[in-house]
DNA sequence: CAATATCCGACTAATTTTGTCGCCTTTTGT
DNA sequence: ACAAAAGGCGACAAAATTAGTCGGATATTG
C-alpha cells in the first residue's frame, strides 16, 4: 500500500517544474536532470531515470544538448495519481494475481473476485485525484 | 500500492469465516488453522500467523484443545479495509517519512505535506469500505 | 497423558526495491 | 572540428522488505 521512491521523486519533480513561475506565452525553460536531483536531494542516476519515464508518457519534454533538459509539457489538473503511479510502476494492481496468468492459488481461491472488485474502487479513487490537487493542500 | 500475501491471506480466511452457515442463536462453529490454510492453499504457518493476528485484535477469537480453532466474532460490516489493513501490516502510510522522523529527505523536501495530503484522502477511502462490502461484490 | 490446538521468537529464503556503473547519442559553444 | 553538457539505456549490485520455516512453549480435551 506504499508509494515507492520512484513515484516520491516524480512528485518532486513535477512540484518543482510546477513552481517554475514563468511568462504567459513565452515556453517555460529547461530544468536538468542533475538540477531536479540537487535541489531535491534525491539520487542523480534514479531521478534521471524517473525524469525519462516521465518524458517518454508525454508529461515532461526533454532536450538534448548544453541547455537541454527537461520542460512540463502537460497540465497536471489532467494528470491522476493513477495515471502517474501506472506510468512509474507499471501497474496500480492490488495483487499481482490479478494480471498473472499463472497464479495456481488464485485460481482456487475464493476471493479474486472481490479483490478485483476492491482493485477497482482504488483505482477509481486514484482516477479521481490528480497531480495538481495532491500539490494543492 | 500492492496488497500483501498476509492480507490476502486474512481475506481469504474471513471470507471463509463467513461463508459458514450457522443457525440463529447458535455459536459459530470454530475452524483450525490447519483446516483455514487447506482450504485456501495457503501455508500453514503464516496462515496461523495471520489468524492469531486477527484474534489479538477482537476480530476472531481462540480456543485451545482438541476441538479448538478460530470463530468470528466482529461483524464484518464493522470491520473496513483500513481497519484489516493496520491489522495485519501494522500501518496505512503510503510513505515511510509520514511516521519517520529520522527521514533527511522529507525534511527538505517539498512533497511531505502534499504526501500527507493524499495518505489522508486514501486512508478515509479505504475506511469507506467495509470488509463485507468486498465480499458482496 | 497423549493428541490436538493456539502462541511466539528466531531464523532463512525469495523477491522487490533502490541505487550504481559504463557507455551510447544528441546538441551547443568555441 | 571537437569538447563539454545534456539525455537514453542496459546490466548490474546492494539494500530492504516480504514470505515462509522451524522449534518449542502453553492450553484444552477425551
Amino acid at each position: 500500500m506504499k508509494l515507492n521512491k520512484k513515484v516520491e521523486y516524480a512528485l518532486m519533480a513535477l512540484k518543482h517544474f510546477s513552481e517554475l513561475d514563468h511568462q504567459e506565452g513565452t515556453v517555460q525553460s529547461t530544468v536538468s536532470a542533475k538540477d531536479i536531483a540537487e535541489a531535491n536531494h534525491s539520487p542523480a542516476e534514479v531521478t534521471a531515470r524517473v525524469l525519462q519515464t516521465l518524458s517518454s508518457h508525454g508529461i515532461l519534454k526533454a532536450e538534448y544538448g548544453l541547455h537541454g533538459g527537461y520542460r512540463l509539457v502537460k497540465d497536471l489538473a489532467k494528470v491522476s495519481v493513477y495515471d502517474l503511479v501506472n506510468i512509474i510502476e507499471g501497474s496500480t494492481d492490488l495483487a499481482k494475481c490479478i494480471s498473472d496468468k499463472e497464479c495456481d492459488l488464485l485460481k482456487k481461491c475464493k476471493i479474486v473476485s472481490p479483490v478485483e472488485n476492491l482493485n477497482k474502487k482504488v483505482q477509481n479513487f486514484y482516477k479521481s485525484i490528480s497531480v495538481e490537487e495532491v500539490f494543492h493542500v
